[in-house]
DNA sequence: AACGATATCGGTAACGTTTCCGGAAAGAAG
DNA sequence: CTTCTTTCCGGAAACGTTACCGATATCGTT
């Protein structure tokens, strides 16, 4: 099958490419009879718009979503509901995944040459120094997930879950159960970032309870079903005493309560355990899980409001900071007596 | 930042642009000095090359990615592995993720015309008579996970499990457990597609038994979790004599598991499930999900093989069915005694 | 009737790359 | 010293689209 172009179509249609094209951009300056004849060609015959060429000379907006992980279920509903938010505009998305090994701010650099993106959003990247990039970057971009306040780039705006109240609300929820000794599995909590703040919550609760937390009880775990099996195999084995566990992503949290019952503890009355994201899965575990839900939909509206924001208007970047909600499910209970 | 283009690049290399593009291409014709002093230049300021323009002119391959469903994590990982195992290719991936609701047919169309693409892989699409569209396009394609020898179609190969086999043993391995009325929970199964195939080799099973299978046990459902939860609760409320549940999907199995646990019902003990897939997921679940494992690297490898091979050589379709695995955990058992 | 305003359209030059063709330089062979 | 290869390189024409500018036709006003 022939694929026609712009300018068959035209020939077809008695007319010029410039009218084409303008019909297929919906612009108003052109006589109602010839679009719709122009339209019904292009219908007839299936055509859509070399996306090249388009892009090639489009000075329009092309907008970068970089998603840290394709397995990730909360990062790929997060994803999902960007581009659905998106999906009205007229602006363009590129959607690159990367796997953990690659450098989102290389792919980031990569992607503003190699396809003049004018906009970006990260979603689930962490912020480490290599940030700098995005500054010599020069267009507007939103971290989601995480907290960029720190980082203070004008050129970075960020949506992230209040992390610092809500890890002081697992941990408050936890102690009033009667927990006393917690472990908390996170990853690579890095100075100022979402993570850290959950943490530095979490403590701030023990701090008023007179408590402090032990570092022995923190384990650096990445966010995979296998990580959370793993350490936590490791970590019960030698902390029987421990009654209670917050892990700061669900995987971690059910690959957890798996290893748990491999040692042959029960959750929740042997140890209780608390997620973090609230995907999907999270409701269907044996027990259910009791976790922090992340509202993914207003992250991402706000995301792609952010970023449009800047893009259009100039805006100066913002760090916002949205509530997420504690979601008390069957895998925590008062520990038992001992 | 200014973006460089390979004009910018030719200026203070000295050079023309046309060796520039070809040490990008890394043709041979092209002194080594030069070479080097090229690709000095081209690291120097992170030169990457425009895509749209790159595509717009490059008659060269690129190949379509057509996946099913964001948040099936079956899928995800065959795609992940599907773009591993091209990743050393001069050809350039696309990838689209289509939602439930859209077109995979449509979607080709599109592609073929917007992305020039020479090449397609559909992960996870069912074949229905809309299949048509794939042999006007003239480009060969690959179905993976389907079994598309049934549209006999001269461009289009195929990849699958052996799917009625494997429904067989999976029957068989049920009865031989003890059970007699098993419920079968699949999705809108096509005639000659792979689901059909595999409540084809359980009928089988059945039938050598001479035991038959009663329509009313088969329930159509989609395949996520919120489907097999609702699906089972309604099935086992109406059925309390059903004692194993065969469900075409792990994300099913893990929402009925869910389900016959809110009816009070424990899994294996009152009632057993295998899944299938074969996901990350179901060796971390409680029980364990017994389940048909696909070897999905392997599917991966050979959707890329033979899609190669047509594009390259010109080769024939072919319809290959690869081995699964079934892999016995902790959701099968013995039927009460009653 | 002449005029400007408005609506509608077309020609052409870009966009950044690759490809085709041909030319220069440098040896090799006679 | 020719002539022929081989190696390396550059000019210019595409690829399909959009943007810019200008042209024509129509229409209402004076």
């Amino acid at each position: 099958m022939k694929v026609y172009t712009i300018k068959d179509i035209a020939r077809m249609a008695n007319v010029s490419v410039t009218t084409v094209s303008r019909v297929l951009n919906r612009r108003p300056d052109v006589n109602p009879a010839t679009r719709e004849k122009v339209e019904r060609i292009i219908e007839e015959n299936n055509f859509v718009g070399n996306k090249n060429a388009r892009g090639l000379k489009q000075t329009s907006e092309v907008i970068g979503l970089i998603i840290r992980g394709r397995s990730n279920p909360f990062l790929n509903s997060l994803a999902e509901s960007i581009l659905s938010h998106a999906a009205s505009l007229p602006d363009n998305f590129i959607t690159e995944y990367i796997d953990e090994k690659a450098d989102e701010f290389e792919t980031a650099l990569r992607l503003t040459h190699q396809n003049k993106v004018k906009g970006m959003i990260f979603v689930g990247s962490l912020i480490d120094e290599r940030v700098s990039v995005i500054h010599s970057l020069e267009i507007p971009v939103v971290f989601t997930t995480v907290n960029a306040k720190a980082a203070a780039m004008p050129n970075a705006s960020s949506v992230a879950v209040d992390d610092r109240s809500m890890g002081r609300l697992v941990a408050e929820e936890l102690l009033n159960a009667g927990h006393r000794r917690i472990a908390v599995f996170g990853s690579n909590p890095i100075a100022g970032d979402s993570l850290a703040m959950r943490f530095q919550g979490f403590c701030d609760a023990l701090a008023d309870r007179g408590l402090s937390f032990n570092p022995d009880d923190y384990r650096e775990c990445r966010f995979s079903l296998e990580a959370g099996h793993t350490s936590a195999l490791e970590y019960f084995r030698d902390h029987p005493d421990t009654t209670a566990l917050f892990a700061m992503s669900d995987a971690v949290a059910i690959g957890a309560i798996r290893a748990l019952k491999d040692l042959g503890k029960s959750v929740p009355e042997d140890v209780s355990v608390v997620g973090f994201d609230g995907i999907d899965l999270s409701r269907y575990t044996i027990p259910r899980l009791t976790t922090v839900e992340q509202p993914v939909d207003e992250i991402a509206f706000r995301s792609v409001n952010l970023l449009l924001d800047m893009m259009e208007k100039g805006a100066a970047p913002r760090h916002v900071l949205v509530k997420a909600l504690y979601r008390s499910r069957d895998s925590v209970a008062a520990p038992r007596r001992s």
